[in-house]
DNA sequence: ATAACTGCAAATCATTTGCAGGGGC
DNA sequence: GCCCCTGCAAATGATTTGCAGTTAT
């Protein structure tokens, strides 16, 4: 859950920058910022900037590639891992740390003895879009949408 | 879910100001942001300054009397219901509905036929503290935290 | 060749904060 | 009377964007 990708594909093209860029998400543990991503890129290629990283964070996450994280703070994060999981954060330092996916109560639960966590509660939000859109304007266009 | 309150009580006196902060919320349909809450308090009190808002809707969600609603999208957003229920967000438009309390598989699809919407996924993310920080300094002090 | 891509710097924009005065309790 | 609360304005901080030059395909 993280990447509802609806854009219409252009071709991409993998540069050097967008390479390291996808190397560094998947090598750091946790889930970096969009900075830990720029410092850890900056090692290989000093002159890349801040706006390529979240410009490319930003198309991998859309092509499925990572994750891109938005909810429950100011910071966004992603995640090298693209395939369905869940998080749990916490709320004094803002670690962020996969949770099992199980059916959200029972989680609660596991997850105070598995990972040692005192949980406070969880963030459900469903996405897709709402009979509105989609009586109007087809799924053509724009893509980029939301947040 | 929403409002995950932490801190220690402080009195917390009502003034006309977050009275009317109050019930804008509670009156406004769908989930505002701050903005709209915002303008809808300016009716009654057109001095009201911005910040009191934002500063309001913060106190009121630690008081448990609102949520505040994080996830997903870069303005955050307020309900005036305190109870535990979930959201269903459009990614075109940003509509932010209320869903029902089931299990997230079978809500998505529940969801398609009593709503209309097309969905494509949903975010969960649970939260707590984490045992570094449990282990660490006592609850004590700040209360405000996170995002 | 020709889009896509990049670095740089400036722009956005929601939200937060410092401060000095004001008003609930 | 105390301290919480307010309005105002400035600050913050993450993310985005315009532009002109560069490069992958």
């Amino acid at each position: 859950m993280g990447g509802f990708a609806l854009r219409h594909k252009r071709p991409i093209r993998m540069t050097p920058q967008r390479t390291t860029i996808l190397e560094a998400v998947r090598q750091i543990h946790g889930h970096p910022t969009a900075d830990e991503v720029y410092e850890r890129v900056r090692r290989v290629l000093p002159r890349v900037s801040l706006g390529t990283v979240y410009r490319n964070l930003e198309i991998l996450a859309q092509e499925g590639m990572i994750q891109k994280i938005e909810s429950g703070a100011s910071q966004k994060r992603y995640d090298g891992n693209p395939s369905a999981h869940h998080h749990l954060r916490c709320l004094r330092c803002g670690r962020l740390e996969d949770a099992p996916l199980k059916r959200p109560l029972e989680a609660m639960e596991a997850l105070a003895e598995t990972q040692g966590y005192e949980v406070f509660g969880f963030l459900l939000e469903f996405v897709g879009i709402c009979p509105a859109c989609l009586g109007g304007e087809d799924s053509g266009g724009n893509g980029r949408r939301s947040n």
